[in-house]
DNA sequence: ACAAGTCGCTTGCATTATGCAAGTGATTTG
DNA sequence: CAAATCACTTGCATAATGCAAGCGACTTGT
């Protein structure tokens, strides 16, 4: 379900760096071919681990966000990322610091950032 | 590095049943091609997740193991494990109560089963 | 109001990864 | 010592991914 070169990738962007639209995903990865992001969207759409919906400022937009299912591979996420920076392929060191330090801290930090996001779609 | 749909079921096979030989492998998952297995067993083993060192026992076999990088690879198991199973797709259920009850504990007693297994090559 | 973007895709085709079946050589077993 | 087992390899078919170009719906600038 997850098992592809891109689906976690694309969750983190939405998780870590707050990405919604068709362009931020193509541009926060190197380099995901806009074909496979299509389909890796609609396959995440089709598992329910994400949800679509028009952006109403702007017709051409859709604004993807992370369902609650989508939401919970919080915690996967966060130990793929301390699993990393013990071992040496490093990224954002600050937020890995964040992350050691309380990391219970950091994952209600994210829940409360997604609740706030999404509140209009559940009201 | 484990974008693919195998390295981590590898992983877990070593991690949760102690999977150790190319048979066991073989037959753990439903069905990965023998070609695959071999290709994944050596970028673990080039990327320095898993050893592997001849059987003493019998001379055809190589053991495989996980490395203090590999163990280390518990935690993002178990998040994974515990997603699935919060979201249907579920598999061994007496092994996730375990991981929800007390998840410190079940990981301290997954890296005592390694360090038992591994003594040896660190003597 | 209209030409020139921008955005989110889709399409066609090349390249790469995966899957399958049938070996092969080094052991081990009966 | 012949037959089986084991850990792979090899060759070839099929599927997934990557790349570049294009397309229609919308927005922006004048």
């Amino acid at each position: 379900m997850l098992g592809d070169r891109w689906s976690l990738l694309i969750i983190r962007d939405m998780m870590l760096r707050g990405s919604k639209t068709y362009k931020e995903f193509l541009h926060s990865h190197e380099r995901i071919a806009t074909n496979i992001l299509a389909e890796r969207l609609q396959r995440l759409l089709a598992y329910g681990i994400i949800s679509a919906e028009p952006d109403p400022e702007d017709g051409r937009k859709q604004i993807y966000l992370l369902t609650q299912k989508g939401i919970d591979l919080a915690p996967v996420l966060t130990e793929m990322v301390l699993w990393a920076s013990a071992h040496e392929e490093t990224g954002n060191q600050a937020l890995v610091q964040l992350m050691r330090t309380d990391r219970a801290k950091f994952l209600i930090g994210i829940r409360q950032r997604w609740a706030e996001a999404t509140k209009h779609t559940k009201a």
